[in-house]
This record gives C-alpha cells, sequence and structure tokens, in this order.
DNA sequence: ACATAAGGAGAACGATCGTTCTCCGCCTTG
DNA sequence: CAAGGCGGAGAACGATCGTTCTCCTTATGT
C-alpha cells in the first residue's frame, strides 16, 4: 500500500466516521481502526486533526459539487434537476444532512475556510442556472430548506415539496 | 442566591457557551466559571452535563417558539410575520444559525428528543397559519432555508428572500 | 458558646483525547 | 549473508474532560 492509497483509505474512513457521528466525537484512534493506516503513517500524511478534517472537507465539496453539476447540466429543465439530484441524496440510507453545515455548528468560527467556499459554489452553480438574476437567492433557500428538513425527517419529500415551490418561481419569473 | 436562580445562571450560560462555541467544545469549568455557580451546586441540580444540555435546548424551544407565537399571531398576515420575525433574529449580533439543528449536526443519534418536537412544533404553528393544507411544509422549507443561508452569511436578507417567496406562494393558493 | 450540618473553592481521579516514542520485524543492498 | 534503515503495532505522554472528594469556612439550633 503506497501512500497514495493509504491517504484515499484515511479519507475515506474519515469521511464515514466524522460524517456519521460528528468531528469531536471520533478521536484518531477510530480513523486508524477504520482505515488500518497506522498511526504513525497517518501523521505523517496529515500532520494533525484539524488537517485530515479540511481535507475530508475538500474532498466531499469537489465530489459533491461536480456530481451536481454533472447531474443538471444537459438537463431539459436544470433548476428542477437540481431538485431531482437532491431527492437522490436525501433517499441515500445514511444521509444526514450538510456537512459542511454540521461542520460550522460543530466547530463554529473554527471551522476551516471551505464550508464557505462550498456554499459560494453551491451559489454560483444556481446563479449558472437560474434564467433570472436574483432567483437563485431564492433558489439556494429552497435547496438548504430541504436539506436541512430532509436532515431530520430523512427522505426525498423535501426535495419534492422544494422542486414544486421552483416551479412557481420559474413560472412566475417565465410567465408562459 | 437560591437553588431557582443558580439554575437561571446556569441555563443562562449554557446557552451562551453552548450556542456560540458549540456543546462538545465547552467544558463543565467553563459553565461554572460563566455562571458563578461552584460545581458542587451545578452536579447538585444538573447530575450530569446530558441534562444540562437538555435543560438549556428545552428551555430555549419554549423560548423561541413562545416568541414566534407572539410576534404572529394577530399580524394582518400571520404567514409573512413569521419571516419579519426571522429577520429580526438573524440580525442579532451573535446569530449563529439554528441552536437545535447544531446540536442534531454535533451529536447525531445521541442528541436529545427535544430537537424533534423543537421542529415538529414549528411545522404545527406553520399549519395554524397556513391558509392551505400541504403549504405548511413548503412555508417550513423556506423558513429553515432562510435560517440555514442566515447561519453562514448572516444579515437579514436570506429572510426578506423567503418572505418574497411566501409572498408569491400565498398567491398562488389564494389567487386573487 | 459549642456541636453540627451545609456550602463553597478547588484539588484529585479515572478516562479519553491528540500526538509522540519505543521496540521489533522485515526488506534492501553490497 | 550481514548490516542498516524503514515501517508497523501499540505503549506512553501530557493535556483536558466529566465527575467526585477534601477541606475549610460559615451559619444554625439549643
Amino acid at each position: 500500500m503506497d501512500d497514495e492509497e493509504a491517504r484515499t483509505r484515511l479519507l475515506d474512513a474519515a469521511e464515514e466516521l466524522f460524517y456519521r457521528h460528528g468531528i469531536q466525537a471520533v478521536g484518531m484512534d477510530r480513523i486508524r481502526t477504520g482505515s488500518g493506516v497506522p498511526l504513525k503513517r497517518l501523521y505523517r500524511i496529515f500532520p494533525a486533526k484539524e488537517s485530515l478534517v479540511t481535507a475530508y472537507l475538500e474532498r466531499r465539496d469537489r465530489r459533491w459539487t461536480a456530481d451536481l453539476r454533472e447531474a443538471v447540466t444537459g438537463a431539459p429543465e436544470p433548476v428542477l434537476a437540481v431538485f431531482d439530484w437532491l431527492a437522490a441524496w436525501f433517499s441515500e440510507p445514511d444521509f444526514r444532512g450538510c456537512a459542511f453545515l454540521n461542520a460550522h455548528g460543530e466547530l463554529g468560527a473554527a471551522a476551516p475556510p471551505v464550508v464557505h467556499t462550498h456554499k459560494a459554489a453551491l451559489h454560483a452553480l444556481l446563479a449558472e442556472l437560474a434564467p433570472a438574476p436574483g432567483l437563485a437567492d431564492q433558489l439556494l433557500i429552497l435547496a438548504e430548506g430541504a436539506t436541512t428538513v430532509a436532515a431530520l425527517n430523512p427522505g426525498p419529500e423535501p426535495a419534492h415539496r422544494a422542486r414544486e415551490i421552483a416551479e412557481v418561481l420559474l413560472r412566475a419569473h417565465r410567465p408562459s
């Protein structure tokens, strides 16, 4: 196992454990057990827990944003496709809300900056898709609201309700 | 200082510290320093940290829900008054998102049940105010979405955007 | 006034955390 | 084959946590 695979295993274990149990509740020893990477190597690749947390969030940001972008580009109604993609996300068995919002709530001002860049990236994507300026702010509220509601009541329904609202907003901005 | 005042001081300190820094990041010694109540008395009133956390969330739930209910009952447009009240909340200098969502993100399955009852109470209030059945689910998404967006970008603007969406929804349900 | 109980201040205790160190086996290289 | 260095397994270390205990002051009751 070379360093690159060790890094991947560490990030996989970190993502699984940090997302499920929270960051402060998971010790480095559980990362080691979950990844199979010895502590010595762990600290050579990530010199401190903080850098592992940051790397976990940054990788999740890249994958999440790329997945969403790929799902909506080319769709007949890109704005509505966002909520279809959210519905599928909310239905994953271990869905537990937005990892970045959870990290912000837990760490407060000590949260890594990727928390803000992740939300800025989502806002930028919505601004690309929105047919009217100013609509992106409203769509962001719908997406965040659906995610938050689904965090406590898992399932696709919040995304469906948010999609209905988005349809109304699109009709209002693009009167048929 | 009798036990009742000690309890109030403890809950005040707990609310300030837990809400600002997160629950796991605040030790019992800081609660003691912040409240001026000695550890011995603290543990006589709250036998463990978990019960202090639960009491903090339960008191905040009662106050938050009562404040919101009082602000919207009797308003000319109760549904829209919800978002005006949210705008004022988001503008408080130490606003840091929904305490219950933060606790859920941090503690996961170990979060006290009041997290769910708080969200159920908000949903029930919205169902009282909504002029049509099914609208409450959508209003809940708007309120949660505005709160989430404001948690990372403090200020009243998310509540204003959510209020605009609510106006559109009300017009759609009650065509003039 | 004196015995007694209660309360406060802070030390102490065991557990756990993030991080480092020790020791041992193994693999490479001449 | 021999020597040396690297990596893994887990103990160890200091800090901090939640919780309890000790010790001393203070107030009370007769």
